[in-house]
DNA sequence: GTCTATAGGTTGATAGAC
DNA sequence: GTCTATCAACCTATAGAC
């Protein structure tokens, strides 16, 4: 029992039997295939192979479900990552930040939109994310503080609000992917792309060029 | 009967009773306050003042009533104005798309977020949207047109994609409009606001200075 | 922790008078 | 077109055995 590092081989405490877990699964399942009007127990519980009974035990009500996908996805997730590597240039801060946000929000925006459709979710949300600092507010500060510092590096020109430019480069990310979510996944798709956005954002911010001096 | 202009007194047809739109405004407001999911006939008709039966005489079911309140919005709003006057500037046409913008998704957004509580309704917005070539992409293009013809009057940089251009400014209305609704009305207070991005976006827009040449 | 069985309450929808 | 009355279905939630 001591050979084997407890961890490698299981997580302590009793051993899932993975009921509580297929539930989380299967209910977000539900909310993207038929929304959360559509969501009921009985389903959930067919599609997990479990009793309805058995989601009753775990999550006390249907609300309390929906909250424990709602957190579960949040927290699961993680935020996006804002930071960046020393060297990068601005492309490369741009490139992540965009690419992380969009993979982010891919699986939290259904979990938003499901909190909307009941009032008591919605207020639960809204005070998770502003209590805890998280939210759309966090990325695009934390972007604003790079393209700041971008600013007294030379990297970027100087003359805008950094924290404007940040707002621009989140919210197009938010709206690709909830148009794609909302409307069809191939909507827009003559639209200019995400590297298409970021190329454009890098023109616009690269400094007047030196022999203007 | 003759003396006076027949439409300056009543519309055609019988005088409505007001039953039916008491049935929609209600819904939109019960949709607001507690979510599509809690949206049930009973609540609507309670508001409207009139008995349930009325509502299933003229909109046949829930989904049916849902659907009459998503095409009364869109229809009846109509979609954010993209043309402007002559002899406007970068700053007029900007300042214009992205008031009537939020404009329109203050009343909008609510049922395209109600849409996605139910498959069948998505289903249906997402068709009406594509097949009548509203939704955002239509917007964002022709503002990318107006920006395109800015370019080629010099009031615009040409180094970059109009349609990239026009996909920032819109989205940053979106995100605005949807943070306010989906989180909190004044959520985001400190982030810069729709004055604040249109100037910034007119500096970064604006052409070279004409020393260079 | 999970199941079965069932109770209790709501809801969407219909029928028929006015 | 609107109302009242009513139904049938569904869904959440509970109780108790295993």
């Amino acid at each position: 029992m001591a050979d084997l590092p407890r961890s490698a081989r299981a997580p302590r405490g009793r051993p899932l039997s993975g009921g509580r877990e297929a539930v989380l699964v299967a209910a977000l399942e539900v909310l993207r295939e038929m929304g959360a009007s559509r969501l009921t127990t009985r389903e959930v519980a067919r599609r997990a192979g479990v009793s309805e009974g058995s989601i009753f035990y775990h999550y006390t009500d249907r609300i309390g479900l929906l909250t424990a996908v709602i957190e579960g996805i949040l927290t699961d997730v993680g935020l996006p990552r804002t930071g960046l590597s020393e060297g990068d240039g601005l492309r490369e801060l741009l490139d992540g930040f965009t690419e992380s946000v969009e993979s982010f929000l891919n699986r939290a925006l259904v979990v938003m939109i499901t909190a909307q459709s009941d009032a008591h979710l919605r207020e639960s949300l809204a005070g998770r994310l502003v209590g805890n600092d998280m939210g759309p507010h966090r990325g695009i500060k934390a972007l604003g503080a790079e393209l700041r510092r971008g600013q007294e590096t030379g990297l970027v020109r100087q003359d805008v609000d950094p924290d404007a430019i940040a707002v621009f480069v989140y919210s197009a990310c938010f709206e690709r992917v909830a148009q794609r979510q909302m409307i069809s996944a191939d909507y827009g798709a003559d639209l200019p792309g995400r590297d298409s956005l970021v190329t454009t954002m890098c023109t616009l911010l690269a400094p007047p060029s030196p022999h203007d001096a």
